[in-house]
DNA sequence: TGATATTGGTATCAACTGAAACCATTTGTG
DNA sequence: CACAAATGGTTTCAGTTGATACCAATATCA
């Protein structure tokens, strides 16, 4: 028996990057030129907003992005006055970062437009149905770094 | 009555980034160490394995690739021998791929463990639940390329 | 305590990427 | 036919990215 040969548009990886690509570059086009935020930038901003005072470090590895991104994104936000870093008085390596008043208000003023741009791109499915894809979303990551503990964190590689 | 804030793990372009990131490097690393393939090389091999003798530009729609990085690995599979580029008698632009006994060779051989790889990864989820994925990504692809036509495309930017 | 390994964060560098400029050819269109 | 516009491909260049090396501070442990 031969074996059902390969049809790139069927793969599911090849689907799944295509997809993926199309989104940010939607949503990235949009940061950008709305706020003038990089995405990082803004999964910073975002992240920040719900849990204040973090370290590069765990936002590092909340948002799966590498220290060098969290780094640079944190800098960036520092010069324009959006997030202060605070050195930690219990490490002094370490620092706190946290939202500015400015930064808080370029939140409120990006997160409705980010929902409506998500609800948008995501309207051709009913709610269910994008319930239904961040579920399956999430059992391959999951299982995925179930696989190989390594992947995507922001851990210092062996 | 106040919006519900947005949560990023929940935001769906943030999702779909994440996991899209983790299976491209995972199976990207995998064609590079087993083969030494880049993913772009790798999709031109696979699309040609599909319809041979197309011509850059077919190759950049169908795969979704610019032409800048068709170019790049078309030659790339030049020089290794994998790909032929024959002058098109009619169009003396254009080029038409071919793989090449070895191409097909080395399609051969990377195409099951693509497979193989694609199985593992989606082993989480059952058949049903695999075809909703790929129905879901594509909804989302449509409706997004629909809105923005030039997004995406191969074809020269206006 | 000192030696060593770890960890938070930054700097550096090489690779990748895509936009724009470019060349050569082909396709209109008068 | 001639000339403008469009198309196939390549080159160039600038921006982004992540691996690696690095520095400083902390933790571990003899």
């Amino acid at each position: 028996m031969t074996a059902t040969p390969l049809r790139l548009d069927d793969f599911l990886p090849y689907r799944l990057s295509v997809t993926s690509n199309l989104v940010s570059d939607h949503v990235a086009g949009a940061y950008r030129s709305l706020f003038g935020l990089s995405v990082p930038e803004w999964r910073l901003v975002a992240v920040l907003a719900e849990a204040d005072g973090l370290s590069q470090a765990a936002i590092g590895e909340r948002t799966r992005m590498d220290k060098v991104s969290v780094s640079r994104a944190a800098r960036a936000l520092e010069g324009r006055g959006l997030v202060t870093r605070l050195a930690d008085a219990r490490d002094a390596r370490a620092r706190a970062l946290s939202l500015t008043d400015a930064g808080r208000g370029l939140h409120a003023l990006v997160a409705p437009r980010a929902k409506a741009m998500e609800a948008a791109i995501f309207a051709c499915l009913d709610p269910a149905e994008a319930t239904q894809l961040k579920v399956l979303l999430a059992r391959v990551e999951a299982s995925l770094t179930a696989a190989d503990p390594t992947a995507g964190s922001a851990a210092d590689k062996k």
